[in-house]
DNA sequence: TGTACATCAGTGAACGCGCGTTCACTGATGTAC
DNA sequence: TGTACATCAGTGAACGCGCGTTCACTGATGTAC
């Protein structure tokens, strides 16, 4: 049957962010099209009415959580002071522990590789995010430097606290890292 | 029929051996039973003469990728010198390149949270990886935290050089925390 | 030392399962008159 | 404004596929006598 066109683009908003979450929190292959669907209230069959393919769906979250990650970045290293406070958050247990509304990179970094679309989509954003870094870094000539630095040590402290399983030591890794980025 | 009794074993060494290789390179998910059997040499059946499960073989996989860098660590991590020459050959392209032959952290630590054995040994031998890294740097009272945070740095720093599509991206990536780490 | 036979690492077909994707069908909505 | 009907976002069964795992079977090896 046909249904209110008013529904139709919320529902593929709600896919989009559902998506979004889930593909963060477990992993691109560990979310199915079904499940992504039951979750918004729908059965599978209307995917397709949406997206082109699960490959295309992946591709978008990317670049969708990428653009919240620059959005943020952005918004608080205008300032040395506002740097600090993202990365005390951003390597926080709070954010340890919240990986589908968290950092994009920390979450699908390792997948990425082997979706092409999806691949090329979080270089440019990479790469906008480096940009935006280097403004919270005073020293005009090592500025660039600086920001990759941080966002590998930020990203891999992430990575790394979320991997083991022991909580003394994540948070050990967290604190090890947030103290020696804001040292600088 | 019955096979030679010496050939099981080094049959058995041989899965370990090709299995943590193509995980490394490829992640858990992306390499099936059959595959690695094939690539062995031998049909699907007797992986289970060898092996509880996929899981079971994931987690040795990870001890033995992980026994590996434990022992490169504690090898050069002696000197400054060593450590310095360590760190230079971790973020190389070359190293970017084989991570079927890598780190084993840059390779699983994404995967490793939802295989709660893997996850473990994982945990174990990261720790001995920190402490032999720590006797690398000589400020006793922050060697951990600086063992931590180079650790952070070079794994999050491999990761993304690997994650982005751009040659000449990976190569700064790569180049900016290898100089970030060696001014120390 | 030679013979009889139990052992067990292999073979390869088959299992059930969940996956991404397709498709014939439905019927309230939105539109043309 | 009221009626006739084309539209199309849904439904839900079905597709083929590859996965991890199981199992009845094989036959040279290793062992007991």
């Amino acid at each position: 049957m046909r249904y209110p066109a008013v529904e139709t683009e919320e529902k593929h908003a709600r896919i989009l962010k559902e998506a979004s979450r889930l593909f963060r929190e477990r992993g691109f292959a560990n979310v199915s099209v079904h499940e992504l669907m039951s979750s918004t209230g729908l059965t599978r069959g209307p995917f397709y009415n949406h997206f082109d393919s699960k490959e295309q769906l992946i591709a978008e979250c990317v670049a969708i959580g990428m653009q919240e990650t620059l959005s943020g970045v952005e918004q608080h290293f205008q300032t040395a002071a506002g740097r600090r406070r993202y990365i005390e958050r951003y390597l926080s247990a709070r954010h340890r522990d919240s990986p589908g509304t968290g950092c994009t990179m920390a979450a699908v970094a390792q997948q990425v590789q082997r979706e092409p679309e999806a691949r090329s989509r979080f270089t440019g954003f990479m790469k906008k995010i480096v940009g935006a870094m280097s403004n919270g870094f005073p020293a005009r000539r090592s500025a660039r430097r600086e920001a990759l630095h941080t966002l590998a040590s930020a990203v891999g402290g992430l990575i790394l606290a979320r991997a083991v399983d022991d909580e003394g030591f994540s948070l050990e890794i967290l604190d090890a890292v947030r103290q020696t980025l804001n040292k600088v």
